[in-house]
RNA sequence: GGGUUCUUAGCUCAGUUGGCUAGAGCGUCUGCUUGACGUGCAGAAGGUCAUAGGUUCGAGUCCUAUAGAACCCA
């Protein structure tokens, strides 16, 4: 071992010397590049896609982190780890960018070919689609970079036109004249799952409507006056009493003067409002049902971009859906036909996209059908083959699976994969394949396009571009990924896996932790409470955003974050960062010998090759049980609390009063140790771990600890008898700095320390002296107490700390008094449950034997300190 | 309305199949230029585990109800 000049380490770590370097040095040996290798095993993930028009936010680096972690551990224990990245073409999303791009050029869509927009859309893809990578490597992915995939790639696209097909020509996919979910911004159906509801202060408008040849009014509520104008019904609750007389009877509508019926419908609830409703068929989901129920007229009253369209009155027409509502609402009242109005909560479902309320909408659109898709994809979950975790999120894909809804699928946009279907010119006949038919001036092309989700939902399987590659890494191994998108991209993903290759796309999925503000709310950008990742990692570093984020990122919990919390990650890499220089600037003048490894072996070295081996166990199982965050923990409290705290503190003893060969073997196993605890942290902090690995020795060109071998279990290393040993000195030490502290002495002042015990060896007494500064140690079994000195019970052993003339009488009384009622109410406890027979009859033997141990042990403390006050008094 | 989850120290959270003297980090208080680290070291204070019942020898952990919070679906 050669460690490298002192120069090379400054005294606090610092990341921006480190982190690009050692990104290059990975990127440029291509480390992370994987092809198939039979004699390996494969683990491999596919990167949730993000969106071309999307850049780095906090979420991302949870995410990433999680998959970095996980196939950097595969990868070190050996597997073929893949890991492949990619990006979506987000339809809606670049669409709408592009098309603003374009307008602030003054071109309109409009005016272009579908061709020269797929240009502009692509120039913008080159221009902005890679920022999210560039910053995802800021991140430290070991991404297989080689392997970069696209969803507009030719053969992924030629992979969805495919699919189409198929399911168009098994009859899964159909066309229909349907209510859909209407975005009037992008003038495109959305899918169900792609609205969400928004609380909105509203209001509730009672209009009245004249029955036909009577002078009675039925006044009717509503939350949206302007649909009136297509209005070709009222209905009522067949039970109500109020309205029965009415039944079958004729409304002149308001303003219109169409004559609609009254009619009466189970749907009604007679509890909402006055208990008759409006129907407007063609514009609310359940006025159309019940419109087809009762045979009723439908009349579209909105354009595209939801303005008024031709079907009403003159003075109504080409207006915005919440100007006519105004405009409608004072008509009305000059009318007197506007009964009262109220104030009213109510959800109104907004586009995800373009967050503009949605417009439950008429037309022609593609819906793929899901019943048939959906049984397989269930079964596998309900059967684990595929295992979530957390587990709970089961339920939700059940509910969900089995509530299943056709899914529309067409979009009313350019950007994305264009439906293989032509329409004959003549004729209507309808043409699905691949390949346009042969005699393509007859026909025409559908123009929608696909969801982006019917993209993406091939992922898993076709980022995999030769049949070679699918066999061997699908399915996949992890899909880590966050909890909102479980319908719209997971249980699709299950469902094209099973249908097109009749296997699983993945064997685990991780749902992530959503990240949110100290008060609970999602980081978002309209509220500005998400902080630019960017930032953090310039301000703190890579390494320490990463391991915070698995720090406090409980699985199934969401997790609260702000920038304060990125300093556990920025701490706990200047510890291990300082442990490193402790050792390293030690090597200056001691020499390491590597043949020594082995020798001057004490109870301190198996002590914490002990605790390594249990670390490194728990670190595996919690991995295992993708318990991320209490693997992070268990890495913390291993490196800062073991390595650290003691065994660091430990080593001094040999270190500066050993022998030579003594201190070499000391510094070179610690070294080794060390080296062995970096591997267990680097799949958390790729590159401190890599600074400080390349720092400890010579190494080749190209070398990593990325891929160096993860230290491998040692059942045999484990030494009871070492952590007892450790355990006690840790008492005996722990209890004398607790009198230093408690009666002020500073750690200058020397203190003598009598031990009552025969239970100590040489050894452990030697090292209890290193640890706590102290001049003189008396172990001997029959020494009696020193006047006027503090004491300490510990079992199996007393200690006194003679302090003539600096002990406060009064504060040392307090000291034992305050520990003869900790001890005393434990005992009670113990006593009563002791003295209970069912326990004892009931209560399996080694419970009961060690309450008894318990028992015993805090009678004898019990026994000292009430001698020791005793004597004080 | 249906579903899921949560409520443990001032704050953020651990607490695996019930066996605890209920832990950690941050924050607070005290002391410390101890030859790796003040991004640190040592010590301390701080909890009737949301509430009420129940099961059990034993409940933070299981069951029921109540209250409150969050999310998803309708």
């Amino acid at each position: 071992m050669h460690p490298k000049n002192l120069a090379d380490i400054p005294k606090a770590y610092n990341p921006k010397d480190v982190e690009d370097k050692w990104y290059k040095y990975w990127y440029d040996h291509n480390l992370y590049h994987s092809e198939v290798d039979e004699s390996k095993t494969p683990y491999a993930i596919v990167i949730p896609p993000p969106n071309i028009t999307g850049i780095l936010h906090i979420g991302h680096i949870l995410n990433n982190t999680l998959q970095d972690i996980y196939i950097r551990y595969k990868r070190m224990k050996g597997f073929n780890a893949c890991w492949v990245p990619g990006i979506d073409h987000a339809s809606i999303a670049t669409e709408a960018k592009v098309v603003a791009l374009l307008k602030a050029q003054g071109i309109s869509k409009d005016n272009i070919s579908r061709e020269e927009f797929f240009r502009h859309c692509y120039d913008w893809k080159e221009k902005y689609g890679g920022i999210i990578f560039q910053q995802l490597k800021k991140l430290g992915v070991s991404c297989d970079w080689q392997r970069e995939r696209f969803t507009m790639d030719v053969s992924y696209y030629k992979r969805v036109i495919e699919a189409f097909v198929a399911l168009y020509k098994e009859g899964l996919i159909y066309r229909g004249y349907r209510m859909v979910n209407w975005d009037p911004a992008s003038k495109s159906a959305i899918s169900d799952e792609e609205v969400f509801y928004k609380e909105i202060q509203g209001k509730l408008w009672f209009l009245k409507y004249p029955v036909k040849d009577s002078g009675e009014f039925v006044i009717v509520a509503t939350t949206r006056p302007e649909t009136m104008l297509g209005d070709t019904g009222v209905a009522v609750n067949p039970d109500d009493e109020r309205y029965k007389h009415l039944i079958g009877k004729k409304i002149i509508l308001p303003i219109v003067g169409r004559e609609i019926p009254l009619f009466a419908d189970e749907y009604v609830d007679k509890e909402f409002g006055t208990g008759a409703v409006k129907v407007t068929p063609a514009h609310d989901v359940n006025d159309y049902d019940m419109g087809l129920r009762h045979k009723l007229e439908i009349v579209n009253i909105f354009n595209e971009d939801a303005t008024t369209n031709g079907n009403v009155p003159p003075e109504f027409q080409e207006i915005d859906r919440y100007d006519v509502r105004e405009k409608v609402v004072e008509r009305l009242e000059e009318l007197g036909l506007l009964h009262k109005v109220e104030n009213y909560v109510n959800k109104v479902g907004y586009s995800q996209r373009g967050n503009v309320p949605i417009e439950p909408y008429l037309s022609e659109q593609w819906f793929m059908k899901m019943d048939e898709l959906a049984k397989p994809a269930l079964k596998v979950i309900l059967d684990g083959k595929i295992k979530f975790h957390p587990e709970h999120w089961v339920k939700t894909y059940e509910n969900w699976m089995t509530n299943i809804r056709d899914w529309c699928i067409s979009r009313q946009l350019w950007w994305g994969h264009r439906i293989p279907v032509w329409y004959h010119a003549k004729t209507h006949e309808v043409y699905c394949e691949v390949e346009p038919p042969k005699d393509i001036e007859n026909w025409y092309q559908e123009d929608d396009v696909l969801d982006t989700w019917a993209s993406s939902w091939l992922w898993a399987q076709d980022v995999f571009t030769n049949e070679r590659d699918q066999n061997y890494y699908y399915p996949t191994d992890l899909l880590v990924t966050a909890p909102d998108i479980i319908f719209f991209w997971v249980a699709r993903m299950i469902m094209a896996g099973m249908h097109f290759k009749n296997e699983i796309p993945f064997k685990d999925v991780y749902f992530t932790s959503t990240v949110r503000d100290l008060q609970g709310r999602k980081m978002s950008k309209s509220l500005g409470n998400s902080p630019d990742p960017l930032d953090l990692i310039e301000e703190y570093g890579t390494d320490a955003l990463r391991f915070t984020m698995t720090y406090i990122a409980p699985l199934g919990q969401d997790v609260m974050f702000s920038e304060e919390k990125v300093e556990i990650g920025r701490n706990f890499a200047n510890k291990i960062w300082n442990a490193g220089r402790f050792l390293l600037m030690n090597a200056q003048n001691i020499k390491l010998n590597p043949s020594l490894k082995d020798k001057h072996i004490d109870f301190t070295d198996r002590w914490i090759m002990s605790r390594f081996q249990s670390t490194l166990k728990e670190l595996n199982d919690s991995l295992d049980k993708f318990e991320v965050n209490s693997a992070s923990k268990i890495v913390y409290a291993y490196v800062w609390n073991d390595f650290c705290d003691w065994y660091v503190e430990l080593s001094k003893q040999r270190l500066y009063q050993g022998s030579d060969e003594e201190k070499s073997a000391v510094l070179t196993r610690a070294i080794s140790l060390y080296e062995e605890m970096l591997k267990l942290v680097h799949p958390f902090m790729p590159f401190i771990t890599e600074e400080i690995w390349q720092l400890l020795d010579e190494r080749k060109n190209g070398e990593s600890i990325s891929v160096s071998d993860f230290p491998e279990f040692k059942k045999n290393l484990l030494d009871q008898n070492a952590e007892k040993e450790i355990a006690f000195v840790q008492d005996v030490v722990t209890a004398i700095r607790n009198i230093r502290g408690e009666m002020n002495l500073p750690p200058s002042k020397s203190i003598n320390v009598f031990l009552k015990t025969d239970k100590i060896t040489e050894e452990q007494s030697r090292y209890i002296k290193s640890l706590v500064k102290i001049g003189e140690l008396k172990v001997d079994a029959q020494l009696s107490k020193p006047k006027a000195s503090a004491s300490a019970v510990v079992k199996g052993c007393d200690i006194f700390i003679p302090l003539e003339g600096l002990i406060d009488l009064n504060v040392e009384r307090a000291r034992i008094e305050k520990e003869i009622a900790r001890l005393t109410g434990s005992l009670e406890g113990v006593r009563k449950k002791l003295s209970n027979e069912g326990f004892v009859a009931k209560a399996p033997a080694d419970v009961i034997e060690r309450e008894r141990t318990k028992m015993s042990d805090w009678e004898k403390s019990l026994d000292k300190l009430s001698s020791i006050l005793a004597d004080l008094n």
